[in-house]
Formats: C-alpha cells, sequence, structure tokens
DNA sequence: CGCCAGGCTTAGG
DNA sequence: CCTAAGCATGGC
C-alpha cells in the first residue's frame, strides 16, 4: 500500500485537529477511529480513499483505494495541505493573541488546532445553506440524508465512504424530492439552483479565488447575487473553502454564544460589540472564529 | 406550547 | 443603505 508522509508546521497539533472532526457531530464525510482518520476524495474527478494518521512529527497518509500514480500522490498532499491549513504560519496568530484578552486563553487551551476546510466549493456553499437557522445536530441530519442518497461512495471493507454529492447530480432534483430528506422549500430550492449555477460556470472557486486576490468584499458581493446565500453564508464559505484569512461570519449564532461565555456576558453580544472586541483581530478573523468555536466543546 | 437553532428574502422606508 | 416581518424545519 501507498504510502505518503506530510511534513507538518511547527504549532500543530494534532489531537486538537481531530477534536474539532470529531466534536460530537455525526458527520457522514469523515469516519473516525481511534487516531486515524479515514476519507474519501474527489480531486479532479478522481476518487480515491485514504486514511490519515500521525506520528513522530508527521501525518502519514496511507492509500487505501483509488490511482496511485506520482501525479496522484502529488494531487493528495496538497489536498490534505489545505484541508488542515497547513501553509498558514500560525505564529502571527499567536503573536496577535497573546495580546488579546479573549484569544489569549483559547490559543493556550488549544495550542495547534488548525482551520479544517471544506476543499469543494458547492459542498461548502451547500453546508451552510443547510446549516441556516437550525441546530447543528439537525443539519448534520439533513446533510447525511442528502449524501446518502445523492453522493457516490468508495466501499472498503464492505463499508461505505461518502463522497458530498456533485452539481451535476443535485442540479436534477425536485424540490420535493429533497423536501422528503427535511429540506425546507427554500433551501431545497436554493441548493438546486447553487449547483445549476456551477453546471453553467456562473461561480467556480477558480474564479473567485482568481477575482478575490486582496479583494474579499468583491467575493461577498458575487457570493450573496445568489439566492440563498447572504453575507454569512459567504463569509463561511471564504474562511472555509477559499481560506480568506479576514472572513468573518459576525452574524453566526455560535460566534454570539461563545464570546457571551468568554466573556461572562448576560446577554449575546451586538454586531457593533463584536466589531469593538474583534478590532485587533485584522487578518486573522477566520481563525478568530475557529478558537471561539472550538470553545463551545 | 414556547424558544432556540452555525439566516435569508422581501417589503417598506 | 437600514429595519422589520415573514418564512421553513426540527430539537428540546
Amino acid at each position: 500500500m501507498t504510502t505518503l508522509k506530510i511534513k507538518l508546521p511547527e504549532i500543530f497539533n494534532y489531537q486538537e485537529c481531530l477534536s474539532f472532526l470529531h466534536r460530537g457531530f455525526d458527520d457522514c464525510l469523515h469516519q473516525i477511529n481511534k487516531n486515524t482518520i479515514i476519507k474519501a476524495l474527489n480531486i479532479e474527478n478522481n476518487i480515491s480513499l485514504v486514511s490519515i494518521t500521525y506520528n513522530q512529527g508527521i501525518l502519514q497518509v496511507s492509500l487505501l483505494w483509488g490511482d496511485s500514480s506520482p501525479n496522484h500522490q502529488a494531487l493528495i498532499k496538497s489536498y490534505i495541505n489545505r484541508w488542515f491549513d497547513l501553509q498558514t504560519d500560525l505564529k502571527a496568530f499567536y503573536d496577535m493573541g497573546a495580546r488579546d484578552p479573549i484569544l489569549k486563553p483559547l490559543i493556550d487551551k488549544y495550542w495547534g488546532l488548525r482551520l479544517i476546510g471544506i476543499e469543494d466549493l458547492f459542498e461548502a456553499l451547500s453546508w451552510a445553506i443547510i446549516g441556516q437557522q437550525i441546530n447543528l445536530g439537525f443539519a448534520y441530519k439533513t446533510k447525511r440524508a442528502l449524501v446518502e442518497k445523492y453522493g457516490k461512495y468508495v466501499d472498503y471493507n464492505g463499508v461505505p465512504y461518502y463522497l458530498f454529492p456533485t452539481p451535476e447530480i443535485i442540479s436534477n432534483c425536485t424540490v420535493d424530492a429533497l423536501k422528503k430528506l427535511q429540506f425546507s422549500r427554500n433551501k431545497a430550492t436554493y441548493i438546486i439552483a447553487l449547483a445549476q449555477s456551477f453546471i453553467q460556470g456562473v461561480i467556480s472557486k477558480e474564479q473567485l479565488l482568481a477575482s478575490g486576490k486582496g479583494n474579499s468584499e468583491e467575493v461577498v458581493s458575487q457570493l450573496t447575487k445568489l439566492k440563498g446565500i447572504g453575507t454569512w453564508t459567504a463569509n463561511y464559505a471564504m474562511m472555509k473553502c477559499l481560506k480568506i484569512p479576514s472572513a468573518f461570519p459576525i452574524q453566526d449564532v455560535g460566534l454570539h454564544n461563545a464570546l457571551k461565555q468568554q466573556l461572562d456576558l448576560d446577554q449575546k453580544p451586538s454586531t457593533d460589540k463584536i466589531l469593538e472586541l474583534s478590532q485587533g483581530w485584522k487578518n486573522w478573523e477566520s481563525y478568530a472564529t475557529v478558537y471561539l468555536w472550538r470553545s463551545l466543546v
């Protein structure tokens, strides 16, 4: 079996990353056994199944199934690098956070946690739409229903490892079919139209990354043109998929609750209050959000 | 039954 | 540009 080794940055804690992937929710797009992550990947329409584990300062990635050509091995490596956001130098974030009363205790407590991404933009946006205004447990349940009905999977030792459905498949769904999976009428409509936008080339990760160079407002404005994508959803995707460091889902209920808890407030903070508190987080808003979410357990 | 949940759209200023 | 109201769908 092919095994790849991925060198890790100095600031990295595998258990912290695992804790995010494993935080009490039933995510259907990866599986964790003890300290090993198993996940199916779709990289440029080439499907593979990998297991990931940590050993003495490196990530060991075993290719359980799929193309083992050198070229594809390189693509898997680069995928994992992006998924765990290994290229970001967290030292600058920690230096800033050391002077921030909210972030300092979180950084001490969750040292080495990285932003675990959602590399596929259609998946990131669909997942954000699914999660709008509902509790996370139900959101994961709804995602599982969608994935198990429309996603491809790799069968390995009798266990299916699913991939998120492609725009091609979802674009052909009916609203009523998705309603049977407990989507609201609006969310079903949004996701089907979103899939069609991907197919028609109205939206793509590459194009947004290009247009967004140094201009995250341009990305927000392009994303929010699509029905069902507001500023929260746009910023969520910018954070989890496009890895724009200043992305900040400021309306997020989880963020509000985390701040309320950290600051021991009686009520959730207002937008103005959050803007004030986050003054020093420039270009690290997305990481500040990751660490605040982590504090919710 | 009521309130909350990783919001969005539309109508009306 | 800003605010309020209406909207779905469950979990607890």
